[in-house]
DNA sequence: ACGCACTGGTTGCACGGACAACGAACGATT
DNA sequence: AATCGTTCGTTGTCCGTGCAACCAGTGCGT
């Protein structure tokens, strides 16, 4: 048994655990409007952002959320369109932005966090009731059950 | 401590390990004019073809890749088109499409296999040497290193 | 004070992927 | 044999993402 196979078959469980968790997460939070990313940088705002001053900027989350900058720059213009988070520019670094969850936003959050959490439990949460029941439903990915 | 978070701080850690090695597959195939899903699918095709009259037909195919069945059709159109493999229509069925490596595919996997598995083995080849050495190098994502 | 290298964030562009709609072919039913 | 429902694969279309290029702004050196 080769190494290299062992290191294949775990990649291949990431592979597959990712692809059907992000698809239900996506499934999910769809009625909603939001995305997996969406969710993400809301909760990161959330999680990191409940003090007063300590308003997030883009540079910082940058390296929090797996996206580039580009694309969260666009997620986040995005939030703001739907009135979920609020871009300020700051003093002290004008070419910095704040991020900030609006009302709206941290509420929206508050109603999907069960959505998630569930959905995680759901899929990664320790089968050790059932290896082969409704997760592991073929090794397959995202697109096996339609939207 | 929530069993939500502890949740949580495993899909955060799922979502981490899958970006950053997705990105340097893709990083690392590049160079060869693939991107992790067409490795993957070449992948799949060494490993379940080799016998001669068992070629793989798209329908087999879409269960065990994490992609639509468009996705994968498209994709399979551009190996095509770089010739790496060959559609030939299925006499028994005339609806299906049998997808089989050329010559030159399959020597293009074997020449990016190695490629693949090191970077399985540098991202994810049990970090017990230095746990935030250079895999968790900040939580982030792909973005960071710039191509 | 002026330039200079650098950082922070946004935009142009192209690409890959998902969903929906489609045409072709199969299988069963009548 | 003709029809209906279903399956297989492709194609139209939209959207999110990454890279590269871009301005705005900062801090340093001279």
């Amino acid at each position: 048994m080769t190494a290299g196979a062992r290191l294949e078959e775990r990649w291949r469980e990431i592979l597959s655990v990712h692809a059907r968790t992000m698809c239900e997460i996506d499934r999910a939070l769809h009625p909603y409007g939001l995305g997996a990313s969406d969710f993400e940088v809301l909760d990161l705002l959330v999680t990191e952002g409940p003090e007063e001053g300590a308003q997030c900027r883009v540079q910082n989350m940058v390296g929090r959320v797996h996206l580039s900058q580009s694309a969260l720059s666009r997620l986040i213009a995005r939030l703001e369109k739907d009135g979920l988070v609020e871009r300020t520019m700051c003093a002290e670094d004008r070419r910095g932005v704040y991020v900030a969850l609006t009302r709206g936003g941290r509420h929206l959050h508050a109603e999907v966090l069960p959505l998630q959490r569930a959905v995680l439990a759901r899929m990664l949460g320790d089968d050790e009731t059932a290896p082969d029941s409704a997760p592991p439903s073929g090794p397959a990915g995202c697109a096996r059950r339609p939207m």
